[in-house]
DNA sequence: GAATCACTGGGCAACTTGTACAGTGCTGGT
DNA sequence: ACCAGCACTGTACAAGTTGCCCAGTGATTC
């Protein structure tokens, strides 16, 4: 899939994004032309899908995640409902899911309270029945990739 | 908190985050300080984290996403789990909860049996009592802030 | 043996960055 | 009414980076 040279280019980059190509290139040892190619690759295949703005939404206001477990009526399926909650800022991921319940979304909310009101949403939307939620009070492992990609490099 | 310029800014880089300070400025109609102005002051502010590399799980192999949900044993607390959770590459983020459960993992696997051995290195860990498991079968909402900072965006 | 592929190392023009500085217009304080 | 502070503009310049191209090398495949 990727080997030890991707491995170490993403983690380069994950350290310090801004450095660039040639940067890199000095790095890692290996020629520009190199750097060049491989990042290319990795993008073309999807494997990077990009390097967009990594936005805290607690620096914005947004201080209180929690995911709500949600149960949709039969008819009419996930993607009108999934429609209607991306059309919610607050929610932030939609995923459909096994087990006892439907849908499971992460949202955000401006505190305790305001999360009330991003539920209320979610609950008016036409087609879920019940949802549930647990709220995250701390977050010891941040989102991440890094360890994944080390441990898929094959070299 | 943040402004209608701010929004913009964030989301041209979102769409296109190779294109850098100058054509920024260009797009957006102000002069190229102002853009390395208000990004030095994003950054600063911790509004944006980063430019890192988005890592598509998937594409390295690890196909299927699911949540876990774990009951711990309450001697010892959540932060010794928390580390040996976060030894295990697979597991992509752990939150401590609210409600039935203690803490709330989200996982990869290379497929639906990789994911059983993933799962067994959860239960294996020394705390770890209960496990539930709920696997993501779709994604129609990815994860996102654009809509957030845009309806943080105060002019 | 020939073809293919990834990598090296070099060169070149065009562009971008970091930085600085003077000028302008708005805001809040006194 | 006046001033200081602040953000923005527009300009300038040197240094660095990018995108692109090319010839040569070594490993792998057919």
């Amino acid at each position: 899939m990727i080997d030890d040279l991707d491995a170490r280019l993403i983690g380069l980059l994950d350290a310090e994004p801004r450095i660039g190509v040639l940067e890199c290139s000095r790095r890692l040892g290996v020629a520009r032309g190199t750097v060049q190619a491989r990042l290319d690759r990795l993008q073309e295949r999807g494997v990077i899908r990009g390097f967009g703005p990594e936005v805290d939404p607690a620096k914005l206001g947004y201080q209180v995640t929690a995911f709500v477990t949600l149960e949709i009526r039969q008819a009419g399926g996930h993607d009108p409902v999934a429609a209607r909650l991306a059309a919610i800022p607050e929610v932030i991921e939609v995923h459909t899911i096994t087990g006892g319940g439907d849908m499971l979304c992460r949202i955000v909310g401006r505190g305790n309270q305001d999360l009330q009101r991003v539920i209320d949403l979610i609950v008016d939307v036409e087609g879920v029945q019940r949802t549930s939620t647990v709220i995250a009070l701390a977050t010891p492992v941040p989102q991440r990739t890094l360890p994944l990609v080390r441990a898929a490099a094959r070299p």
